[in-house]
This record gives C-alpha cells, sequence and structure tokens, in this order.
DNA sequence: CGCGGTATTGAGATTAGTCAAGGATTGTGG
DNA sequence: CCACAATCCTTGACTAATCTCAATACCGCG
C-alpha cells in the first residue's frame, strides 16, 4: 500500500533503505473513507492525512454554493501537510471516490524530517511541487474549456503512470463529470459537451469509469500539456544544496 | 530599501537583530529594471531576485500569444526562490512598472538560512505563502468577473497596506487595466467594464493611478475576501515546531 | 424491476470576448 | 512649454463561449 507513496518521494532524490523503512511505516492502519466525504473533519491539525487508495481532492466552496478543487490527492499524496494550521485552513480535502487514508502523527513526521536528510528533502520537494502545480492550473483557467480538459487529462495521465494506475494511454477514473467540472471551474454539462468534442477529434474518450488517450501526444499538444511543472526530476543535481540537513537547500 | 522586505519576512515570526542586519545587509546595490522587461533574463539560477520597489509580476505566455500572470511580485518580494532551477522553468518574472531589484546570491541566502534559524522559517513561511494564494487565485477564477476583480482589490489593499503602500482605502497602482487582465485571465476591455460596474455600485473607483476602495467591507463581502490565506498571523504558536533549525517545522 | 444518481442532449439566456473607433493621458523631444 | 507620438482608456456593436434549465436516456444497485 505504501508502494505509491514511496515512489512518488523517491522522484526527490534517493531515499537510503532506512528511510525508506520508516516511510513504509507510517503507513499502518489505514482507515476507510467512503465516497464523497470528507476526510479531515474539524480541526484536526496533529495528523497528516495520506491518501494510500482512492482519489480525493483539496477544495472550497464558494458563496454561490458551488465547488472549486484546486488539487486532486491521488494515492501516495500526503495532504495539507504544511497548509493546516495557519494555513490553508479555508481548504477542505474530500474523498471523491471511497478511500483508504492513514492519518500520520504530525509530531512523528517531525522527528523523520529532523532525523532523515532524505526525507527532509522528498518532503520539500513535495510542497514545491504543489506550488509548481498550482500555478499552473491558475495558468489552465485561462485557457478554452476544451484545451483545459484536454491538459488535465494529460496531467492525470502522466501522474498515474508515476504510480502504475495509468498505462501507456489510459487510467481507471471513477469520478463524475461533475467532480471534473468543478477541478476545471466550468459546469458539468459544459464538461460533457467538451469530453464529446475530444471524442470526435479523436483524441481521448471516457466510458466505463476509464479514460482512454486515443491520440497521446495529439492530446499534449492540443491542451499544451509540458509536464515539466511536475517536477518529475526531482531536486536535480545541478541545484546547490549545502546540506541534506536543510531542507530549504534542496529547492533554493 | 529593505523596509518591505523585513516588514514581511517578520510576519513568520520574529527576527532577532543579527537576523535583521544579516536581511538588510542583502539588499545593498539594486538595480533599475524599467516597465515592461523581464527581470530575470537567461537562465541565472544561480542568483534570485527581490524587488525593493515597483510592481512585478509571475506570468506564462500561453500558445494563443496571451499572457496570464501566477501572482503578482510586490516590493519586498523575494521571486523564484524555491522555484528556480527545475521548478517553475516556465514561469517568468517581469517588470510592470519600473523596478528596482537586488540580486541576492543564492548561495548567500543558503548560508543564511543555515545559519540563523528566524531566517530559515521566515523562507518557510514566504514559500508556504505563495502556495496558499496560488490556490486561493484558483478559487477566485470560479467567481464571475466582477467578484473577481473585487477580490484581487481586496487583495492588493491588504498586501499594500501590510508594507505602507496603501492607506486605510485607497493605494497607488500604475500598473495598465491590460495587466489586470492578464491577472484575472479575463480581456482587457472587460476589466474596464466591470470597472465601472464597480464604480457604479460605489464600491471602488481606479483612476490617476490609484484605486480607492469607496466601500471596504461591502467590496470584500462582495469578493468573498477572507484574508486568511495571506496567512499574516505567521507560522502561529500553536505550530509544532520542534527545532526552528528544520525548517519544515515551522509549518507543518 | 424500480430507484437514484449520472450522463446526454437541446434551447435559450448570460457572460465574456473581439473588433473597431474615438478620446484621454503620458512621455518625449524640440 | 508645446507638439507629437504612443499608449491606454472607454464605449458600442457584434460574436463566441459558456451557463442554466429542462427533458430524456442510461447505468449500477438493491
Amino acid at each position: 500500500m505504501a508502494y505509491a507513496f514511496l515512489r512518488k518521494l523517491e522522484r526527490a532524490g534517493p531515499l537510503t533503505d532506512e528511510e525508506r523503512i520508516e516511510l513504509q511505516n507510517l503507513t499502518l492502519n489505514p482507515r476507510p473513507v467512503s465516497a464523497r466525504q470528507d476526510i479531515v473533519t474539524g480541526d484536526a491539525v496533529d495528523r497528516v492525512p495520506l491518501i494510500l487508495s482512492g482519489f480525493a481532492c483539496r477544495y472550497k466552496v464558494l458563496q454561490a454554493g458551488n465547488r472549486r478543487l484546486v488539487s486532486f490527492a491521488l494515492p501516495g499524496d500526503l495532504c495539507s501537510m504544511h497548509d493546516a494550521g495557519t494555513f490553508g485552513r479555508d481548504l477542505r480535502l474530500g474523498a471523491l471516490t471511497s478511500c483508504s487514508v492513514v492519518d500520520i502523527p504530525r509530531s512523528r513526521l517531525m522527528e523523520l524530517i529532523s532525523t532523515y536528510p532524505g526525507i527532509s528533502r522528498a518532503l520539500w520537494w513535495v510542497t514545491l511541487r504543489e506550488l509548481s502545480r498550482a500555478r499552473e492550473w491558475i495558468v489552465n483557467d485561462t485557457r478554452p474549456a476544451e484545451k483545459r480538459l484536454a491538459h488535465l487529462l494529460c496531467e492525470l495521465l502522466t501522474c498515474l503512470q508515476l504510480i502504475d494506475l495509468a498505462n501507456e494511454n489510459s487510467f481507471k477514473f471513477p469520478v463524475s463529470q461533475s467532480d471534473v467540472a468543478d477541478a476545471l471551474g466550468i459546469s458539468p454539462v459544459h464538461v460533457n459537451r467538451v469530453l464529446r468534442a475530444l471524442r470526435t477529434s479523436g483524441l481521448a474518450t471516457w466510458s466505463n469509469q476509464r479514460i482512454t488517450i486515443l491520440d497521446v501526444q495529439g492530446l499534449k499538444a492540443f491542451g499544451e500539456f509540458d509536464p515539466g511543472y511536475l517536477c518529475f526530476e526531482g531536486c536535480g543535481a545541478d541545484m546547490p544544496m549545502p546540506s541534506t540537513q536543510r531542507p530549504l537547500a534542496c529547492a533554493s
């Protein structure tokens, strides 16, 4: 179950066996969360949720009553780690499908960060990646709906491939069109229409909870998708990093 | 000139006199950048730009040729500190007005982070704040244009007040409506129309490069502006922080 | 089989974009 | 200090994108 988590963190840079084991130990005793439920209820700032399986999202409910997702949370994603407390208090974390979640004590995470440079670096990387992705979503919001959806599908494909939840050109996606609408900031009806347009163009299809990209290169080009913002290259060897004990160093 | 910079960083938590002096020393020898010019040209990853005066922005140019801002950079803002290198390579930093900028050697910043816990914490805070703001911009993108602009004006007022560039209800804003359009993801013409609507509603005016909020409470309510996402409360005393030497601790 | 949620489609309303023109403002050089 | 150029602002008319409402079809599940 910890596979996706480790797989993802190792993108930041190599982990030692010891670090891997410590991280793996964090993933014991998961709890189920059923679809459409909030994963964090109340002000549980002392625990950091880690998604082990299922699709979740960070979101906010606007005054008009509509919801806007600011990011998806996929298996292996550590959520609201740095933005609980005074940060991101207004954002909620909800399960889109039924999920398996582990609540990691924040203090335990702190210990690991203080002890293991690799873990410190990895968690730094997670945060910077979030920032990069958030900004890409802002940019994506200025594209027309069709490109916007194309871009999102490419992002999902790429991120799910990383954790072996997608093959070369398709992935299971048991999420409603309404959820995607809230992720894109457009209406559910329009999602449906745009989806048809992509199907008609021979770019992608979505049926039986499975999204299939018929023309991967074509969809990426159309959606102006450049995976650079996903920071899969990790912190990079060219980055100045005076000491792995200093998380900031990793990214600066 | 370092006033805004220090003022801002101290929001994360108190700095010692020594830390303050070190930070102040970073702001020597600024260079001018004229309006409409990129502040960082080429791949100058070894230097971190700090805006001392003027309005700048992080932005990206889309395939269609239009530009989208992902954030403003105001006096005192340290830019692309953590997202240069592999992070945010596709984002550019441009001056909206003529600016005064200092290029801080990245290595020097690293030294300070490793040496001073207060500085380490402050720079961590800067990053998390950026994330929080980016997500708020995503949310704002789903509001209708009028509310979107209202929200932005509230954000600007609040952020500029912090560095004494705004009084109770107005601030100088020598930026074009086109720039605001790119920040909101709407057309310049529509910005103008929406502006008129706000004026007609008696909420705000913009003339002579000065934005005046006629009804601060009204505009905030209309734009659904809640300053929580700006993280002005800093890292908070309630946050677990095992050691100030560990930047991650501050925010987690 | 029937029910509830979801998907799909159409028609009309609304929001926002584009194009175009004229007016205002700013900056510059004589 | 003025004239000019350039940019920016403002507005109107039209177009395009998207939303809302509503009806129907589909699907999984009990």
